[in-house]
DNA sequence: GGCAGATAGTTGCATATGAAACCATCCCGG
DNA sequence: CCGGGATGGTTTCATATGCAACTATCTGCC
């Protein structure tokens, strides 16, 4: 760790050069990994639970009536990753999933008991972890940066 | 698209229960995954790039005298995923990778004149869609964000 | 000099994932 | 009604990835 540079030499700036730190997709992309990984490692080891099951438990403890397309759109994962997460979840007695009375394609997912006596334990720690992470920023800080994430994703919208 | 709710009816608040749109974590892997689908669109469609490689190259662009585990420390990413990058880009003549004078085990890798004329096609186009993508922010905003950005990283040093 | 451990990089293997094909159900126009 | 799409969801298949084992080289210590 002490052996190696920890910034890299830059060379000098100019057409056909990029400089990455200054280049929000990448910056975003590497806080984003580095985040994710250490969550990753609370889930797996502790809940033996990957991203996609864990999304899915905290779309259903955050709404009711929830189905996979639903959660497909709010976490823009790809539909078979949500059906393989499901089937997970369902294996393991953690969520029910049972055919729609309206609709016998849609099939409307819930918590069992030991689901949300799962996500008790876990959405607290998971909250601990967050107020560590951001114990560094002001409120306002903290405000601004969840406002100009907002407004990155509806410029998105307009842009794709 | 118009036919499904946009946004989730969202349950009551309360322990056991998480507001995913509140908790920075998701906030930023979901802003940071569109961005980095719609980059790798561009990538992948135009110049047959995935992101491995494309992290390679711009690093490359970004600093000289590289090495694959510089790569590694640099992007966080895994020491096979470099190797096959490397590889490719080695294979389509992009990049040279000669075992260092100094030290038989390192590589130095160099972009070719091919690699460095496709990065000039490249980079302009990455940072045209930047700019298209944070022109909803102002300047003040920006600077803000990479701020907090920043922080957060260094907290994620100190925690981890 | 030479062995023990560290380090750079590659390769083999198991798994996670996305795209596309597929199935079942629903909806709509005639 | 009923036939052609649309839609929710699953499965199949190819690929990308991470981990671990491995090779080759280097470094330090005796």
């Amino acid at each position: 760790m002490s052996s190696g540079e920890e910034h890299p030499r830059v060379a000098q700036q100019g057409p056909g050069r990029l400089d990455l730190n200054q280049f929000l997709p990448y910056r975003l992309n590497r806080l984003a990994d580095r985040i994710s990984d250490e969550l990753e490692r609370m889930y797996a080891q502790r809940y033996d639970l990957n991203v996609a099951q864990w999304r899915v438990l905290a779309w259903l403890s955050h709404c009711d009536d929830l189905t996979a397309k639903k959660v497909c759109t709010y976490t823009n994962m790809d539909k078979a990753r949500v059906s393989r997460a499901v089937q997970a979840l369902v294996d393991r007695g953690l969520v029910t999933r049972t055919p729609s009375a309206r609709d016998q394609r849609v099939h409307d997912l819930h918590l069992t008991p030991e689901g949300a006596a799962l996500l008790s334990r876990l959405i607290p720690e998971a909250q601990d972890w967050e107020a560590e992470l951001v114990a560094t920023l002001s409120a306002g800080e903290y405000r601004d940066l969840l406002n100009a994430m907002g407004k990155l994703e509806r410029q998105l919208e307009r842009i794709g």
